[in-house]
DNA sequence: AATTAAAGATAACAACTGTTGCTATAATGT
DNA sequence: ACATTATAGCAACAGTTGTTATCTTTAATT
C-alpha cells in the first residue's frame, strides 16, 4: 500500500470518528484507535492534528465535487441543474455521516479565522459552479433572464444547507423524495414563464 | 441584584465566549474570566458546564421564540407568517451571534444522544408553530389546500436554516433584503392561484 | 451585636489533550 | 552484507480541562 493510500486511510479513520463521536472527540488517540494502530502511525502521516482534519474535511468536499461531475455528465438542461443539486443532498442514509462531518467543522468555524476562510473558499467555489451552470441555463432562455444569479446560487446552497442540517438533526424529516421535490419547486420558480 | 438575575449574568458571558471563540473554546475558566470572576462564581450558579452552556441555549432559544411572538401580533394572514419567518432570520448583524451560538450547539449534538434530542425537541417546537400558522392560513383559503403542512413547515425551517449558516459563513453572503425577498418567493409559491 | 447563610475566591485533583523524542522493526537500495 | 529509510510503537512532556473541596468575605437575619 502506496503512501497516499494509507494516509487517506488515517484519514478516513479521523472522518468516522468524527461522524460517530464528534469533532472534539475526535483525538489523536481516538483516531488511532479507530484505526487500530498507534498514535505513532497518526503522527508519522500528519504534521499535527489540524493537517489532519482539514484533509478529512478536504476529502468530504472533494467526493461531493466529483459526485456533482458524474451527476451531471451527459445531462442538459434544467435536469442538470436539479442532478448536480441533488447530488450535494443527503438522499441517501450513508450521506448522512458527511453532512456530519460538514456540519461539525462549521460549528469550528467561529473564532477560528483561517477555518471560517477556508470555508468561505469552498462555498465561493460552490456558488461559481452554480453560477456558471445557472448562466448557461439563462443563455439557453430556460430561466428568466432578470435573474440576479449570485442570490439564485446562494439561494441553492441555503436551501441545500438547511436540508442538510434537518437530516443531520432529524434523520426521518425529509424523505428522499420530498427532499426532491422542495428542490424540483425551488427551481420552477425560476423557469421563464410559458 | 436577584438570584435569577446573577445567574443569567453568567449565562450571558458564557454566551458571548461561545459566539466570539465557539463553544470548545469555552472554558469554565474562559467564562469566568469574561464574567470578570472567579470560576467559583460559575459553579456557585450552575451545577456543571453542562447545565451552564443548556442554559445559555435555551435563551437564545426562548429569545427568538420571543421575538416571533411579538412580532406575530396585530399580523394577519401571509404578512404574520412572513414576519414569523424574518424574526428568525439574521437580518442585522446582532442577530448573528446567536447564530453562531446555535450552530457551535448543532455540530456539538453528534455523538451526544441527549444534545441531539434537545435539538429535535426545540426543532418540533417551531414546526408545531409554522404547523399552526399554515393551518390558519388554509382554513383561510389564503394558501393552497393540497399543500403537506408538515413538509411545508420543515421546508420554512430549512430555509431560515440554510440562510442562517450562509450569513455565519460570509455575513455578506446575504443582505437583509435578499433574505427578506427569497422567503417572500418561498411563501409566494404556496399561495392560490388566483 | 451575634449568628447564619449566601457569594465568591483559590487551590488542588485527576483525567485528558497534542506534541515530541526515543526506540524497534521492516523494507529498500547499494 | 551493510546502510539507509520508512513505518510503527511507546512513553513522557507540559498544558488544559471540569470538578471538588476548602477557605474568606459579604450580606442578612435574629
Amino acid at each position: 500500500m502506496s503512501y497516499e493510500d494509507r494516509r487517506l486511510e488515517v484519514a478516513k479513520a479521523a472522518w468516522r470518528v468524527i461522524a460517530r463521536e464528534g469533532l472534539d472527540r475526535a483525538s489523536m488517540r481516538a483516531i488511532a484507535k479507530e484505526l487500530g494502530s498507534s498514535t505513532g502511525v497518526v503522527t508519522h502521516y500528519f504534521r499535527d492534528k489540524e493537517e489532519l482534519t482539514l484533509f478529512a474535511l478536504e476529502q468530504v468536499f472533494a467526493s461531493v465535487l466529483e459526485d456533482m461531475k458524474v451527476c451531471a455528465e451527459g445531462q442538459e438542461g434544467i435536469d442538470r441543474l436539479e442532478q448536480i443539486i441533488f447530488s450535494a443532498l443527503p438522499l441517501k442514509a450513508s450521506d448522512r455521516d458527511d453532512w456530519k462531518v460538514w456540519i461539525a467543522f462549521l460549528g469550528y468555524s467561529t473564532g477560528r479565522e483561517h477555518l471560517s476562510k477556508e470555508h468561505q473558499k469552498r462555498y465561493d467555489f460552490l456558488r461559481q459552479i452554480l453560477c456558471q451552470e445557472l448562466a448557461d441555463l439563462q443563455t439557453a432562455k430556460l430561466i428568466r433572464a432578470d435573474l440576479d444569479l449570485t442570490l439564485e446560487a446562494n439561494a441553492l446552497i441555503a436551501l441545500v444547507d438547511g436540508i442538510g442540517t434537518g437530516v443531520v438533526i432529524n434523520p426521518e424529516q425529509f424523505s428522499a423524495e420530498q427532499q426532491e421535490y422542495l428542490v424540483r419547486r425551488h427551481i420552477n420558480a425560476l423557469l421563464v414563464s410559458s
